[in-house]
DNA sequence: TAGTGCTGGTCTCTTTCTGAGACCACCATC
DNA sequence: GATGGTGGTCTCAGAAAGAGACCAGCACTA
């Protein structure tokens, strides 16, 4: 199941990657890393992966989300690229939320993250559960 | 380059994962997630990945962790089964981190999302650039 | 014509999380 | 005895996140 050899090889250069001599804190992998690790920036991304979706949409399909953190995740996600705002003239004004092409690339490299949670997720549990017991 | 069929059915399972009606804050893909969406936790991932380090050595090659949130990011990559501590009784006692399977595997999909930011940091930049000047 | 509700937000306040750096015990060496 | 390297912990200030009140605008209803 693994090709050790290569991944060996790209271990080695995402860590260069995101030491990057020099201006550690200006390092542009960390950069983008850093605007996805945000508490509510993947949810919000495998939400809007499904299909678009407006603002209350959003806050109603993920309930524990504040507002306020809703609106600055969405704005970020903008900033960035990965999600297009659209509003629409309605009577009282709609919003809609959608991804970019750039967002779809980027999903398509985090689902394999969300993919591995949801297997192994039971594993985590257990280890967190082994390492409290001791 | 995409197989969307596939990709779009991965989607939605993944966001009914996350979303996993009733508990939504004990979601066990959000949980896992959530442990990994720290500032740090990607970049030690990526260092250990390379080899395993010690405490002092880690400190030194990412000059910009403080020594608080070195301790505790290690600490909980460790209860989540990732890293492996083994203190060595030499004189000054050292101790040395390393990846378990799990956090091997682990990494192997996280990966994805690296070489993602890895290749498309100048997208992000650009984009949030335009997006500033608007 | 006033009340109610839906739209997508912003503002303020409190609590939690991070970052910087002092401090610590231990031992070896100088 | 002083100094340096080991792997940390503790305290305190600043930054970020969460909860929830508030707002303008328009439609519908009574």
């Amino acid at each position: 199941m693994d090709s050790s050899l290569v991944k060996l090889r790209s271990k080695l250069e995402i860590y260069k990657a995101m030491t990057d001599g020099g201006n550690l804190s200006d390092c542009p992998v960390r950069d983008v890393i850093q605007g996805l690790s945000g508490k509510w920036s993947s949810l919000l991304m495998a939400a809007l992966a499904e299909q678009p979706y407006r603002f209350g949409e959003l806050r109603r399909l993920v309930p524990d989300i504040s507002q306020r953190m809703l609106t600055q995740t969405l704005y970020d996600l903008q900033r960035d690229g990965y999600v297009h705002r659209e509003v629409f003239p309605t009577k009282p004004p709609s919003v809609e939320y959608s991804l970019t092409d750039l967002g779809r690339s980027m999903f398509g490299a985090l689902q394999h993250l969300l993919q591995w949670a949801e297997n192994n997720h039971d594993a985590v549990r257990d280890a967190r559960a082994a390492f409290d017991a001791a």
